[in-house]
DNA sequence: CGTAATTTTGACTCCGCTCAATTGGCGTGG
DNA sequence: CCACGCCAATTGAGCGGAGTCAAAATTACG
């Protein structure tokens, strides 16, 4: 039969993009789906991006029509003001989505930037709005998927608008760490991809004073600290440091 | 017929809250349906509901359930920390959708409070997800409501981590005078819902820092302030304030 | 009309920034 | 393989913007 046919090539690409058989699948699709689901989601990824590291995946400004999965590396997000004024407004990593922003306005309102070699999923944006109405588990997910960044974006707001700068990075390696154990990877030991200027400017603080507060959490025996490798030494001390109020009550 | 025997208070319920009467239409649905299409969306709106000031439509930690759209009012939304700060988050008038943040976890994160007393259209989730399953245009218009609200968080995040207290006090003038202007208020003369406190902890600083920068404002000849009545001068200049890299260059 | 809440203003303090020098890591080319 | 140069990170000294504490003025509201 004509299926019979299909070039073993064609079959490698198909078998290289589905979804169906991604080891990510539970972090970027709805949960609970048969396999037979599943495979119609196969058709939502039309190609997969590889990102040198320092490239962009797409710039603020530019027409946006997908959305990205992360399949693995490291990528920031980063806002250009007006006045040329450059602020990370987040980190992203493996089945995370990339993109969001841009569905509002039509075009990206930021730039993506690879911090180290990585691949992405591209998923055609009129794909995924034809498939969630066709399948309403898809629907739900992604309305989640957008929602949940709201979330997270409020959650930055919360850390920017009432924290000390102590608090602030306390609260950063905690959730890196978190989001590293939720993808398989050591909790307490971890390279940071990104410098300690985009730290600076993720949190509101210059990179001087990420550095001289690594060398503090040190010396405090929270954390060892050599250059970008990271090792949390006492994770229930950096969480009191995170929530501590300002005066002691 | 059987239609003709709908009790005058039921047409009239179905009237007060139809949104292909609403004169907000165009700030919550897609623009440019017929009647006829605008008609099937009455559906979405469930009931009204008020607000008076100072009370919460919901509180962080509820189950949600519905989105709601502002028909008249102000509104704040606060995130409370683990250890008790609370955060103003965003303040949202007429036109504006609530609620967003309940989706991804099927319980709101925020509280939603009334400065003023206020009313709001109550949309049952399901029912929006439903529709927009049928219905394309609303699906893109509510995908672009979700993505705005992303956009508009980074913007905030922005403010919060990379301008200073002036800076943030003059772009959060000009925001709200241009949300007031699109819907139909002066642009320059407002009357404030919000204190100074409340001011002063979405943007991340004191309220004595605010009310100290609306009368440094004042002085400078570039608002005029009595309380909560606000009178821009000179927006030119407020947005020269906004955009002024921190050191001369 | 009186009490509470909000706002304004002042004086002082301190956290985080600026400026500057030094150290450390890493890739490149001699 | 080491030397060089570049970039990132560390550390110090001094300063300034915004916070804290406090008191007075003004307004809102029951």
């Amino acid at each position: 039969m004509a299926a019979m046919n299909v070039p073993a090539l064609a079959t490698l690409t198909r078998l290289r993009t589905a979804c169906s058989q991604c080891n990510l699948r539970e972090l970027c699709l709805p949960v609970g789906l048969s396999s037979e689901e599943l495979s119609t989601l196969d058709n939502m990824v039309s190609t997969r991006r590889k990102v040198r590291r320092g490239d962009s995946l797409f710039y603020g400004g530019e027409p946006f029509s997908a959305l990205y999965a992360v399949r693995f590396g490291f990528f920031k997000s980063t806002l250009t003001s007006g006045d040329g004024r450059e602020q990370v407004t987040g980190f992203y990593m493996a089945g995370e989505l990339l993109g969001l922003d841009g569905i509002g306005g039509e075009r990206h309102t930021c730039t993506l930037t690879a911090l180290e070699d990585s691949e992405v999923c591209v998923m055609p944006f009129a794909r995924v709005e034809e498939l969630s109405r066709r399948f309403e588990p898809l629907q739900r997910h992604f309305h989640k998927v957008l929602s949940r960044e709201i979330v997270r974006d409020q959650g930055v707001m919360m850390l920017l608008g009432s924290m000390r700068a102590e608090e602030r990075l306390a609260a950063f390696l905690v959730n890196l760490s978190q989001r590293l154990t939720a993808r398989g990877f050591s909790a307490s030991e971890f390279v940071l991809r990104m410098t300690r200027d985009e730290i600076g400017s993720y949190l509101g603080m210059k990179l001087e004073t990420v550095s001289r507060l690594f060398s503090r959490f040190q010396e405090d025996g929270l954390i060892e600290v050599h250059q970008k490798h990271v090792r949390i030494i006492d994770i229930a001390g950096l969480k009191r440091v995170m929530a501590q109020a300002h005066a002691a009550s």
